[in-house]
DNA sequence: TAAAAATACTCCATAGGTATTTTAT
DNA sequence: ATAAAATACCTATGGAGTATTTTTA
């Protein structure tokens, strides 16, 4: 519930388009222009300026935007609360990821949540950090969750769990030890992530630390998926630098191991993104309860 | 333009009655039934207890309360600053005045106030202050003018003007001096207002001061109104407590004068009444423009 | 049994739609 | 000429009413 003509008032502000307005809304474009006609009469005020081919807010019209958004962010607020007073939600919600998060950490949270809440709709979308941001942008997704915080502008980031990276090797590696120098890691035989990929972005800035260059490592085979990447180590003497969480299960059931590089650390955050202006009310509800979900099993 | 389901719901918390909200707001009981159950349809939760004769509210329901008053008032705000834009104002402000500040400077006041705003349908009820500040909380009045604040709970007070009162006697009155002595006033015959005017009561106070009481004053006469005393004065050489705004005209035009008593203090304070929850929009305007009438003018 | 809340039904104002015209680049 | 906003007109839903029943002190 709340106020449909204040909504397509803040639409048309944002879009500064009857027709676009419209479309956002799934209502008529007329619909739309009478309901700004009737905000114009009930108050007497021009809201918008509409020579030119573009339309314009007027000064009424943006100070008319600010009390609306806030009008409507006491209406999410007061659904939000009465949702979590009966733990009833329902609706939909579009979750969009990068690829680590999307394949090892948001189907366990996912799972949970749809268990506990089967009114709610999700779905995800998969890419990397630029395309989640892009997605929330153009309101395609609802909210994303990225490796790191780029901190986009009219994004709003929060940590949302902490991440490493680790030198694996499957478990029958005879010739594996548990720990290593920096430079015992350049000879070693790596199968890595693709050009372009966070993962393999980390890695690089982690070496850069210590003056130490991608190219100076002994790269086997660099792969589009870490999956790819696991099957890999299963028939081969490699080692592999992945995320803890793609590769919990491995190491908890002992097909994998873990060879600690001295000195070299790898960590990065993941982070829920979302619209400044506090967009869906599922997305605040799901970020709750995501950090509460006790990961990594 | 706000909610009225939700201005419906906030009346009925308020009332703890379907019926009395319903009068209230104009509409039938069945209406408010209707809007109630919806809400607690939409929301899934129950807002009232119904069980006993009385309704009260629920847990949820005082939340409900909270949210949807904030929501409430972002309209009033809204409304608000829009016509402060085009200083257009319609609507109906019902004000009640104690008799001093109702006589001699409402006037003046709502005078302007309907020449500038000729769409406000001003009404103004004349009363002592805690008849004033109980039709205030029976909601009979939007706005009150009262002498003094008594901190009624539930209100909220804002000075207004300053005043003071004066010992005054006609200008024909040869014996009369241009200041005199505490000790001198006790002799003088005076026309004073009715026990249990407020009036009267600053001036016992300020007596108090000098360990003086009413009883040792020359009282010649008491009235009940100040119109009545200043007649009185007209054709007598008596003195006169009276508020200096009651007697601006005559003292100017130089029928009466003043007479000064030295060290004797006769302050208090008009101030503007009006419930806590910010209630009536056109009250705010009332005020902010009540302040900038040039006064004694 | 009396007062308040809930239900049943009727009616109409208005939000929304489609088709079309106007406006502006 | 084209794209967007405004207008005209129609429809149907939901909000409001009256009359009535149910509830509970």
């Amino acid at each position: 519930m709340d106020d449909f003509r204040l909504r397509v008032f803040v639409e048309v502000a944002h879009q500064l388009s009857f027709t676009k307005a419209a479309q956002e809304l799934f209502v008529s474009q007329p619909a739309v222009t009478k309901h700004i006609q009737e905000l114009e009469n009930l108050f007497r005020v021009q809201l918008f300026e509409r020579s030119g081919g573009r339309i314009t807010l007027t000064e009424a019209g943006k100070l008319f935007l600010a009390r609306a958004e806030s009008i409507l962010d006491g209406y999410r607020r007061l659904k939000l609360e009465m949702n979590l007073l009966t733990d009833s939600f329902d609706g939909e919600l579009r979750l969009g990821a990068s690829t680590t998060i999307a394949q090892y950490l948001l189907p366990e949270v996912m799972a949970r949540y749809i268990a506990r809440y089967p009114d709610v709709k999700l779905s995800l979308m998969t890419g990397n950090s630029r395309q989640v941001e892009e997605a929330l942008s153009d309101r395609r997704i609802d909210l994303g969750l990225v490796e790191g915080c780029s901190h986009q502008p009219g994004l709003k980031y929060m940590r949302f769990a902490d991440d490493e990276l680790v030198l694996v090797t499957g478990a029958r590696n005879a010739a594996a030890r548990e720990e290593i120098s920096l430079e015992e890691l350049l000879s070693l035989p790596l199968v890595l992530r693709e050009t372009g990929s966070g993962t393999l972005e980390v890695i690089e800035q982690a070496l850069a630390a210590h003056h130490v260059r991608l190219s100076q490592l002994r790269i086997l085979l660099q792969m589009g998926t870490t999956e790819g990447i696991k099957s890999f180590l299963a028939g081969s003497d490699a080692y592999a630098i992945v995320s803890v969480v793609a590769v919990a299960r491995e190491l908890a059931e002992g097909r994998l191991r873990v060879v600690e590089v001295n000195g070299l650390e790898l960590k990065r955050e993941f982070a829920f993104v979302h619209p400044q202006g506090g967009g869906h009310e599922l997305a605040e509800h799901f970020m709750r309860f995501a950090s509460l979900v006790p990961l990594y099993g």
